[in-house]
DNA sequence: CACTCTACCTGTGCGC
DNA sequence: TGCGCACAGGTAGAGT
């Protein structure tokens, strides 16, 4: 599942590839499935064709692509999000369509940018402005500093493991990272936010920070026979019922707000 | 405010 | 072998 450091992977591939994505002209919008439009899919077809894209960013998961006319009078952005299995190419235009394509650029230079997601949940939308969807998030999770997070922290009560979901708490922590943060902080998932000590909030945002700088370093998590890419090794994430890498414990996985939570009891005690 | 549930999807992997 | 079904996950929105 793509969090973070999986999209600014793709941000990464999209911007430094040669030829890169910036500066490309959208010869056609190809749109494959159109519940992958959030909006009037004409709108977005009419909008973005015979533009050029200028710049790509990303806050949390989410990406934003500019794209201006000539006379960079017209500008608009493209926001994406790749929710679960959500994957985006930059490919040789005679790729342009797979099995799981939901829709694709067609740009000059023989490229096209391609967005394939099977089950179908990522999402595609035109705003006038990333400020539109940002404004809604917290401070982006590799960005935020260390005096920003511990203020959050402290600002609310809520248990540890929906608290790094919450994308309006701090944007771009998923599952993964979520579970592999508080396995590192050594923080048990349902501990609650206010009633955590100095020096432990000080080793949550460490953990979180360690994680994600390395998770982007490895180019995305790599969990045990799922598609990620990227080199980053899981400790407790899909590891329930597994000896603890630290202790030896078996990773236990239960559920904590609605969501699978992976931990080692005896490196993360409640008490 | 904090939380829970549901809908949205479909490939995977289990039990029978 | 084949079938059915629960499950996985991010987010929005509604309900408790």
């Amino acid at each position: 599942m793509p969090e973070l450091p999986e999209v600014e992977s793709v941000l990464q591939c999209l911007t430094t590839s040669n030829p890169s994505l910036i500066g490309r002209l959208v010869r056609e919008v190809r749109i494959l499935r159109d519940s992958v439009v959030e909006g009037d899919v004409n709108t977005v077809v009419q909008t973005v064709t015979g533009l050029t894209c200028y710049a790509v960013c990303r806050h949390g998961k989410y990406l934003f692509f500019g794209f201006q006319g000539h006379s960079a009078s017209k500008r608009v952005w493209l926001a994406l999000h790749l929710r679960m299995t959500g994957r985006l190419f930059l490919v040789p235009e005679q790729e342009i369509e797979e099995r799981h394509t939901r829709f694709a650029l067609l740009l000059d230079q023989g490229l096209a940018l391609r967005f394939d997601d099977p089950r179908a949940f990522g999402r595609v939308w035109l705003v006038d402005d990333p400020s539109e969807v940002t404004s809604k998030l917290g401070p982006d999770a590799l960005l935020i500093r260390q005096n920003t997070f511990l203020d959050r922290l402290h600002g609310t009560r809520r248990q540890l493991k929906p608290l790094l979901l919450d994308q309006s708490f701090v944007a771009g922590v998923g599952n993964i990272y979520a579970d592999e943060t508080l396995f590192r902080a050594q923080l048990h998932p349902a501990r609650l936010s206010a009633d955590l000590s100095s020096p432990e909030a000080e080793r949550l945002y460490h953990a979180l920070h360690g994680v994600l700088v390395q998770a982007v370093a490895a180019k995305g998590a790599n969990i045990d026979g799922v598609f990620e890419a990227g080199s980053f090794p899981v400790a407790v994430y899909g590891r329930g019922g597994r000896p603890c890498i630290v202790c030896g414990t078996l990773i236990v996985k239960e559920r904590l707000g609605q969501r699978g939570t992976h931990f080692c009891p005896v490196c993360q005690p409640l008490g």
